[in-house]
DNA sequence: GCTAACAAGATTGTTGACAATTTTGTCGCC
DNA sequence: GGCGACAAAATTGTCAACAATCTTGTTAGC
C-alpha cells in the first residue's frame, strides 16, 4: 500500500525510514550485497531522498550497511570469519553480563528465567526450532537487561544485528535446538544459584558451542 | 592548485573536519559538555556547514558527541559509572585479545614485547608518569593487533576514544605506575609463556585494578 | 572479434537559501 | 522586584536544484 500524499519529511520521517530499513535488512528481505539505491528506497518509504540518505548513514555505523564514495550502499555481507569474530565479542560480552545478571538477579527475575526455561524446553519438545529461536533471543536479551550493563548491552545489540543471517541458518540446524538447550538451561541455573563465575563459564561454552557449530 | 579562500569542499573536506574535532575532543582541547555550534566550527576549521554536521553525526555515532535535535551538540561527558562500565567492556575484550595474542604470537613479536616491557620499567623508574602512560598506550595497542581479532579491535578503540579524559587522570595519581607496571609486565610474561588464560587472566586483573582505582 | 574512446544515463554529492525551532532579550504589568 | 507575553536573534533542520562521479552502451578502428 503506497503512501499516496507525497513524500513525507522531518525527523519523524527520518526515524521511520531508519526503523524499516534496518528492519528489512535484518528480517533478510534484502539480498545480501544488494545495492541500495537513495531514490527508489526514497519512493518506496515515501520519504525523501534526505531522509533515506541520513538512515543509510546511521546504518552504516552500525555495520549494517557498506558506503563507498560515490558508489553507493549496499547491504553489508558478514563472512563466516567475522562471523566468527562477532561470535567471539559476543561470547567474552556475554559472559560479562551473566556474571553480573547472577550477582543481583532479583527473586521475581528468576522466577521469570526459570519459565523461560521451561518456555525453551516445550519448543524443542514441540520441535519447534523458530519459536525456540526466538525464545533464545528473548532469554539472551533478558539476562543483558538484568545485567544493567549498558554499555555492554548496546555493543551486543550492534553486534548482533550483523548476525542475523547466521543465526537464522544455526537455528535449523538438525541436533543444534537440543544442545542450545541444554546450554542455556545450565546457563539459567548458574544465575538462579547467584553464582557469577558459574554464569560467566556457561555463557561463554554457550557460545563457544556456536562457534564451533558455525565453522562446521 | 592555488590557496583557497573560502572554505575547502567535498569528501577531503569532511574527513579533515572528522579528524580534527576527534582530536581536539580527545585532546581535551574541549571541556566536557561544551556547546559545539555548527557555524562557529565551520568558520574554525575552514570547511562548509555540511561538512561539520556530517563530522559531528559520524563523531554521535562513535559516542564522542551528544546530539539532541533542534538544539545542538556538545562533548559528551562521560560520568565515572559510565567509566567503570566501559572499562569492564575493556576488561573482558582485552583479555579476549590477551588469549588470542598468547596463542598465536611469533617470536619476533614476542621479542618487541619484552623491548617494550623493559622501556616502561624504565619510565616508572625514570619517574616520568607521561611517558609511561604513552608506552601503556601503545603496550595495550600492539597486544590488540597481535591478537588479529578486527571485530574486539575496533569495538576497543571505540571504547578507549570516550575515556581519555579519564585515563590522563588516573596516570597522574601517586604509586599508580609501579602498580600498573607490574601488572603489565606479568600480562607480557604470559604471553611470552604462550599461556592464552594465564594471559586472559593478567588482562582481567589489571582492568579490574583499573576500575578499583576510578571508583577510589 | 576485440579494444579504446566517447557519449548517454544513472546515481551520488554538495550547496545555499529558506523554514522551523529554540534561546535570549525586552517590555509592560501586577 | 518578579512574572508572563511578546519580539528578536541565534541555531539547527530541510529541500530542490545543480555538480561531480561512476556505469553502461555504442561506435570506430584495427
Amino acid at each position: 500500500m503506497p503512501y499516496e500524499d507525497g513524500p513525507i519529511s522531518g525527523e519523524q520521517a527520518k526515524l521511520r525510514a531508519l526503523a524499516a530499513l534496518r528492519e528489512a535488512i535484518t528480517r533478510g528481505d534484502m539480498a545480501p550485497d544488494q545495492r541500495l539505491v537513495e531514490h527508489e528506497l526514497a519512493e518506496r518509504f515515501g520519504v525523501t531522498r534526505g531522509g533515506i540518505r541520513a538512515a543509510l548513514i546511521d546504518l552504516t555505523a552500525e555495520g549494517l550497511v557498506e558506503r563507498i564514495p560515490n558508489r553507493g550502499a549496499r547491504v553489508r555481507v558478514v563472512t563466516l570469519e567475522e562471523a566468527v569474530a562477532i561470535t567471539e565479542c559476543r561470547m567474552v560480552l556475554e559472559g560479562l553480563c551473566a556474571a553480573k545478571a547472577a550477582a543481583q538477579a532479583t527473586d521475581e527475575q528468576l522466577a521469570e528465567l526459570a519459565a523461560m526455561g521451561e518456555a525453551m524446553a516445550k519448543a524443542v519438545a514441540d520441535g519447534e526450532p523458530l519459536t525456540y529461536s526466538a525464545l533464545n533471543h528473548e532469554l539472551h536479551t533478558y539476562i543483558r537487561d538484568i545485567s544493567g550493563q549498558q554499555v555492554a548491552v548496546e555493543l551486543l545489540e550492534r553486534l548482533n544485528a550483523q548476525l542475523v543471517r547466521h543465526r537464522f541458518q544455526l537455528a535449523l540446524r538438525p541436533g543444534r535446538p537440543q544442545k542450545s538447550l541444554s546450554e542455556h538451561l545450565a546457563l539459567i541455573e548458574a544465575i538462579r544459584a547467584h553464582d557469577p563465575a558459574a554464569a560467566q563459564e556457561a555463557a561463554h561454552a554457550h557460545l563457544a558451542s556456536v562457534i564451533a557449530a558455525l565453522r562446521e
